[in-house]
RNA sequence: UGGGACGUCGGCAAGCGGUCAAGCCACCGGGUUUUGAUCCCGGCAUUCGGAGGUUCGAAUCCUCCCGUCCCAGCCA
């Protein structure tokens, strides 16, 4: 029990209710684990985790919390092939940088090798595993297919001695890699293939991330996790959907080793989590990072952790997310949409606001003083107002948006245009009076407004309404820099599905217009001082960071994390076909 | 054609035989607003994959059908 008192102890959420949780109810009730729930979050150390591995690592550090019980981070290393130390590290990284604790119990299946050995030739002593020597292409044809039972292996009936002479030589060494495994004997006739005599251990001399060159032989994730589960006492052992087929295997070698008490962990699986307009398998992900499709693990556009940390996600909105889109067993692909929001839902509470302009568009305000400079103080987050305020220098010459003017306005647009006064935010309201082009190209390269000397601050005495509300930097203290629009990777919703629909390369569907980079941007002084990854809002634009690991103080770089909603461009839209 | 699972609003998802089919996102109005942001208010499934059946009463139980996903790695 959770030795916390009950108002101490975090309490779920009416309506948070799902399948699993109802499972862990009723245990509860009947005092299967004596009120104890224990979890694990079992990653393998083959991939940087991505958003699918948060839904997982919030559902089972978030189970643990609730029920005042624990989650182990385990890694599941059993295929030292393709493991590597990067990903333990940035793996543990990022579960950090989610918010979860795993305190003292940072497990690798790889500690209990020595324990699994012995567990396996108990199944040996009772006739229940055998070694085999047929090649690998054998056994596959041997198997049977979904609607053929398969066939059982010469080696199948080996008296329980001669098992285990040979699997003490398979550890010792004395086989080519490949030429024998230890396969458990159940049934080469069962309509789950996962129950045809199911490999516990393949020959492999590859060195370990962990065990070096002590084994030669590996455990495969059936013998491994279940058996690594009931080790450390785990109450439920969450996993996806495609194991769904492994639990009776789970369940055998659980009653095979006389695992039969009360307490023996017990597997429940749910939906992973897919996303719209992106790919999640680990196999992809690595694909576009090693062929330079994107910058690295950690691009802004990647769906993994780091990427999203990049791109200014916070571990809030990734939390509130994760738990918000529910838990089932329906295969389902979530709206981006709804990411979006929880994304902006956090940003909008602690984000500050600062100007920038991203496509500049010169103002001279013809009737302020050429030298003036005001200092003008301006809050820094209408949300939070602890978050205090900061200067902005204004001057005769600023700059404005370019979209922001239209020298010939549509029907319902509300800024700038000739003629059209607007407030500029925090300061005056301003007046076109001309419009300049540059004589060659027609393009319009500046605007002469006046001002009211009366309406500083953003109001004037006579109470005058203006429509709009433009941000805005001064030219001669703006801060110039680079910044990264983002967009979705692919361009279809389901590039892998269409892929292999259409019989096309999944990377055909690559966006291209995923990262479109705009130089020269003004941004207001204050952010001079901005530290490497910190979010701000960009005052009417959205949400942007200092990037990580780009940007530097002689050449500032931005990425967009989300822009803000705009219904503006939604009427635009909606106006344009007619 | 074998086995395992899943099908409730555009996207998620509650619901576990008894007034009315939660909630969130999206969308559509309307109000507030020195961000066309935020915030607020309102609208949004006579119907639960389909067809039968059981019952006084079914999204919830039964039968059949349809659709989708997973399984033939010495990957996890």
């Amino acid at each position: 029990m959770d030795a916390r008192p009950a108002e101490n102890r975090p309490v779920r959420e009416p309506g948070s209710n799902d399948f699993i949780r109802s499972i862990i109810d009723a245990d509860n009730r009947s005092g299967t684990y004596g009120g104890r729930v224990h979890t694990r979050f079992p990653p393998e150390p083959n991939g940087y985790l991505h958003i699918g591995h948060a839904k997982s690592i919030v559902l089972n550090f978030g189970i643990a919390e609730e029920y005042g019980g624990r989650c182990n981070l385990r890694f599941d290393d059993t295929n030292p092939e393709k493991e590597e130390l990067e990903y333990i590290e940035s793996i543990q990284q990022d579960v950090r940088w989610l918010g979860f604790d795993w305190q003292d119990r940072l497990y690798y299946a790889s500690n209990y090798f020595e324990q699994l050995y012995e567990f396996a030739e108990r199944l040996v002593g009772k006739g229940l595993a055998y070694v085999d020597e047929l090649s690998a292409d054998q056994i596959r044809e041997t198997r049977g297919t979904p609607t053929e039972p398969g066939t059982n292996s010469p080696y199948r009936d080996r008296p329980v001695a001669e098992n285990l002479d040979l699997l003490r030589r398979m550890r010792a060494g004395e086989f080519a890699d490949g030429s024998r495994v230890l396969r458990a004997r159940i049934d080469m006739a069962a309509p789950n293939i996962n129950l045809r005599d199911p490999i516990l251990y393949r020959i492999r001399r590859v060195s370990h991330p962990n065990t070096g060159d002590s084994w030669c032989i590996y455990p495969t994730y059936d013998w491994a996790h279940g058996q690594s589960d009931w080790i450390e006492g785990i109450t439920h052992s969450i996993c996806t959907l495609e194991f769904e087929n492994h639990r009776p295997l789970y369940d055998w070698f659980l009653d095979a080793l006389d695992a039969r008490t009360p307490g023996r962990p017990r597997q429940i699986e749910f939906a992973r989590l897919n996303l719209g307009y992106t790919v999640m398998s680990k196999r992809r992900l690595l694909e576009l990072v090693r062929e330079g499709h994107v910058a690295g693990w950690d691009d802004p556009r990647m769906p993994t952790i780091c990427g999203m940390r990049r791109r200014g996600y916070t571990p809030g909105a990734i939390r509130n997310f994760c738990r918000s889109i529910g838990v089932s067993k329906t295969n389902s692909q979530i709206d981006l949409a709804m990411l979006e929001f929880h994304l902006r839902e956090d940003l909008n509470k602690r984000a500050p606001r600062v100007m920038a302009v991203l496509d500049p568009l010169k103002v001279v305000i013809e009737n302020y003083p050429a030298g003036k400079a005001e200092q003008i103080e301006a809050e820094n987050n209408p949300e939070d107002p602890s978050a205090g305020t900061r200067m902005l220098p204004f001057t005769r010459e600023i700059y404005i948006e370019r979209d922001d003017f239209r020298e010939d306005p549509p029907k319902k647009f509300f800024r700038l245009a000739p003629g059209r006064e607007v407030r500029l935010k925090h300061g005056y309201y301003i007046t076109c009076r001309q419009v300049v082009r540059d004589p060659s190209s027609g393009e319009i390269t500046e605007l002469r407004c006046s001002y009211d000397p009366q309406s500083a601050g953003g109001s004037t005495p006579d109470g005058r309404k203006v429509k709009g509300t433009l941000h805005w930097v001064s030219v001669a203290q703006a801060l110039e820099a680079e910044v990264r629009l983002y967009d979705r990777l692919f361009s279809v919703a389901n590039p892998a599905e269409d892929a292999q629909r259409r019989n096309v390369d999944y990377k055909s569907f690559l966006n291209p217009d995923s990262l479109r980079v705009v130089e020269g941007c003004k941004l207001e002084p204050s952010l001079r001082e901005a530290a490497p990854g910190t979010t701000f809002q960009f005052l009417r634009q959205g949400y942007f960071c200092v990037d990580s690991t780009d940007s530097s103080a002689e050449k500032p770089v931005f990425n967009r994390t989300v822009s803000l909603r705009d219904s503006w461009a939604k009427i635009e839209r909606a106006d344009k076909p007619t």
